[in-house]
RNA sequence: GUCCCUAUCGUCUAGAGGCCUAGGACACCGCCCUUUCACGGCGGCAACACGGGUUCGAAUCCCGUUGGGGACGCCA
């Protein structure tokens, strides 16, 4: 519960401009458990100032895999609040207002320069060995000259003048940070559209929803120079800021959409059968540390652990192999309940109509063998067919004199079974194998792959009690007479 | 090119001058458990980038080199 008295506010800021990829998920989620273990606020905010690549279906997408993700938020363009709007395309009337007070006392000026004339002289400093700044001809203009050019029809945008000294920027994570003069050039604040940049808009908003803490990742640690010139200049305290490091590629670059050998949508992960639990606990462990050796935290155990000191500084490769064992551990701890929750969206339909206590049933016996929830239909197919498929490998433990006979003669033993259960199976078996003479794999290898068509799953009691005693029989018998479908 | 950040096993990381013969986890390998596979348990492999300082003592502090990354945009 947000308490009123509480000055942590904080925000996850994304840009509606394709999915929320896992860098995004953490962030988000660093920012949900600061706000939630400080009783703040955490609000979301849409950063659709670029036009031509926002969309409001990308939008909802965000939304919808935040919500996926349980990060709810307390202020946000869906739930409304104090501070809104809180889409940046709303707020156009706010960022003019501030573009004219700046310019109105000479920290900022209208430039007529084109995009063509821009990126020839960015080109011409560059091949010079020159920094690319913008070279400042727009900034000495006469009242007499804007005219004119206005008069031409030139594009006219606003841009900061950066004063020649340095900053200091104190990082929750990192420490002091020095930026030194002629670090960047003047910067567009207001586009010729009329939108303003990420950073102008960053920091109007910031301050505008008095944002108290801007927990976001590395990449903007340079853009927070700018950031405080703005703020300096807009005569308002700035917020404290907290730098995470970058989630990379196996190849150290920085993981994004396009270097894609791993999936970076976290709506590629939940298609792919991993849950949010599992995703949330290995990203956050990207980049953080609980101080302990716990490698798996609950959402809860992380609202006790987190600290933005425990927040590491070098960049940390995805590893898919480690959330699988994460999300694999959350599945076979799971109870039947939760995984019929988690998997709705990835069950066959046989196990969509069976009853919820057949189908817990079914869960809870193959949880053990599951990685993902995409391999749900594969684990549960020899339980909701009529007949299993038989996997090569199972064909071959089937195929010897021997294999056949300890299933004929274990379709007998089992078809006299008045009692059917777990236990009774499991002696059956054993005197089985003590009247034919075999033990272990020579026994339990055919029985398993006669009754599932794989040579591996749940433990056999447990096979033979969900599969039941006729189907049992049919499936040994079916074998033992060298019939495999 | 310029600026900024960063540097411990293949990967995620612990480590705040002596507790370090560098700890944990994933992955990999072996053994045990289970009359099978998996799960689990136990064990193994495997790292302080390099060079200078400072100090009685450095993975830890300082400087440099090298590597990696990010940013330099009317993208965010």
């Amino acid at each position: 519960m947000p308490d009123p008295t509480s000055k942590v506010r904080v925000r996850f800021a994304p840009s509606p401009t394709g999915w929320l990829h896992v860098g995004g998920a953490r962030t988000a989620y660093f920012n949900w458990l600061f706000a939630r273990q400080h009783h703040g606020r955490f609000v979301l905010r849409i950063e659709d100032t670029d036009v031509a690549r926002s969309t409001p279906e990308s939008e909802q997408a965000v939304l919808d895999d935040l919500d996926w993700l349980g990060l709810d938020h307390d202020e946000g363009p869906d739930l409304g609040g104090d501070h809104g709007p809180y889409r940046q395309s709303e707020r156009l009337a706010i960022y003019r207002e501030h573009a004219d007070r700046l310019t109105a006392r000479g920290a900022a000026y209208p430039c007529f320069c084109t995009d063509a004339e821009l990126e020839e002289r960015q080109e011409a400093a560059r091949a010079a060995g020159r920094p690319p700044h913008y070279d400042g001809r727009c900034r000495l203009r006469t009242p007499a000259e804007r005219e004119a050019l206005r008069r031409e029809g030139r594009p006219e945008s606003v841009r900061f003048v950066v004063e020649p000294r340095e900053w200091m920027l104190r990082d929750e994570v990192r420490g002091a940070i020095h930026f030194p003069a002629g670090m960047v050039g003047d910067f567009v604040l207001l586009r010729s559209s009329g939108h303003p940049t990420y950073n102008f808009a960053c920091v109007v908003d910031d301050a505008g929803m008095r944002i108290s803490h801007v927990i976001r990742a590395e990449e903007h640690l340079p853009n927070t120079a700018r950031q405080l010139m703005l703020y300096d200049a807009l005569q308002i305290e700035p917020p404290r800021f907290a730098h995470a490091p970058l989630i990379l590629n196996a190849d150290r670059s920085k993981m994004s959409k396009r270097t894609g050998e791993v999936a970076v949508a976290v709506g590629d992960w939940r298609l792919a059968g991993f849950i949010p639990e599992a995703l949330l606990s290995y990203l956050a462990r990207l980049g953080f540390h609980p101080g302990d050796d716990r490698e798996i935290l609950t959402r809860e155990e992380m609202l006790e652990a987190f600290a933005l000191e425990r927040i590491g500084k070098s960049g940390a490769v995805f590893d898919p192999a480690k959330l699988r064992w994460v999300n694999a551990h959350y599945l076979r701890h799971a109870s039947g309940r939760q995984l019929a929750g988690w998997g709705a969206g990835f069950l066959p339909d046989a196990a969509r109509t069976a009853t919820p206590e057949r189908l817990e049933a079914l869960l809870e016996g193959v949880r053990g063998n599951l990685t993902t929830l995409a391999e749900l239909p594969q684990e549960l197919a020899p339980f909701l067919d009529e007949m299993p498929v038989f996997e090569p490998d199972a064909r071959a433990a089937l195929d010897s004199e021997a294999a056949r006979e300890v299933c004929g003669a274990l379709a007998d033993q089992l078809e006299g079974l008045a009692k059917w259960s777990a236990d009774e199976v499991k002696s059956a078996v054993q005197s089985v194998g003590r009247r034919l003479e075999r033990k272990g794999r020579e026994l339990l290898q055919p029985v398993r792959a006669a009754l599932t068509g794989r040579t591996h799953g749940p433990e056999l009691p447990r096979v033979a009690e969900l599969l039941g005693q006729d189907r049992c029989v049919a499936r040994l018998q079916a074998v033992s007479r060298r019939f495999l479908p």
